[in-house]
DNA sequence: TAATTATTGCAAATGATTTGCAATAAGGTA
DNA sequence: TACCTTATTGCAAATCATTTGCAATAATTA
């Protein structure tokens, strides 16, 4: 932790950008949030220290991160059209999802080169980022509940 | 070819829907498509055999294949928010896009399934299904930018 | 401390998708 | 074949997530 936060302060700094409130709040929120929010979430979790803040400044905020390359932007199927934003570098990691309570896991997988140059030898393309994407209950989830509808909000 | 549209045809009668010039218009359409297209696209192209065919009927017609289970939905994260829709039973296949042209390649890996179990047992998840999305250039997209890039060496 | 201007909050605009509703037309039925 | 029933359509307006224009505000610099 502390990561995202001094590297974006120093991107600040060396394009003339000014370290708001906004944005120390929001860079720290993601910095220690081991999690994959919405701009919805992330806007909540923000109103807590800032009320006054506006959903317009964090998706500002967001769009700037990932134009810095700091975050990753990533449209989970199950969330059908709402994005999440990973305060993490893209492409280094993959995703499991579970489809009960909406969590995200992280994980890696050494197979995934393997994948990605198999497709590449076999197809002439030239592949730059990709990830895998998994879907299921998660161990909490197997015991509590029935699959939630993916496209029901709320319960 | 003809597998979708028969499909659509056999849960229609069974259930009391009709064949409407419309559906049976997209049904057709996706059925010979070698392509995943957006909503917009597929609108598009059926407007060359019928002008008069709305865009809410071929949401709608979408959101019927999709229920019947009969093509899958899929949104790129180079996409942004637009769903592209895959005239294919939601089996176990994997997807490349290439950034320039946005066109979609399927295939297949048999060491998804060691990335799913592999995840599964460190995790203690049950993984129900996932997929592999990689991003670059097709081969024809290479020499297309290679050419234009000014960055690259040999302009 | 004042000046400059990047950033904010707000409201309105966007773009993809969904929905209410009256008009239309499939697919049975007489 | 003509008629009925009601599923489906076209249209317009509504949603939902996200973006943008603009005047007010506030972070940095002079």
């Amino acid at each position: 932790m502390g990561d995202l936060l001094s590297a974006a302060k120093e991107r600040l700094h060396a394009q003339g950008g000014r370290l708001t409130a906004q944005r120390r709040l929001l860079f720290s929120i993601l910095d220690s949030l081991g999690e994959h929010p919405t701009a919805e979430e992330l806007f909540i979790l923000a109103q807590e220290n800032d009320p006054d803040i506006n959903l317009s400044t964090v998706y500002r905020t967001l769009s700037w991160l990932e134009a810095q390359n700091l975050i990753s932007t990533r449209v989970f199927d199950e969330d059908r059209r709402q994005a999440r934003f990973d305060p993490a570098l893209p492409s280094e990691h993959h995703h499991f999802m579970c489809t009960s309570c909406r969590s995200v896991i992280e994980f890696d997988s050494h197979l995934f080169a393997s994948i990605k140059s198999q497709f590449q030898e076999l197809n002439g393309a030239v592949v730059t980022t990709g990830s895998v994407v998994l879907y299921g209950l998660c161990s909490d989830c197997q015991n509590i509940s029935v699959d939630r509808d993916p496209y029901l909000e709320g319960d």
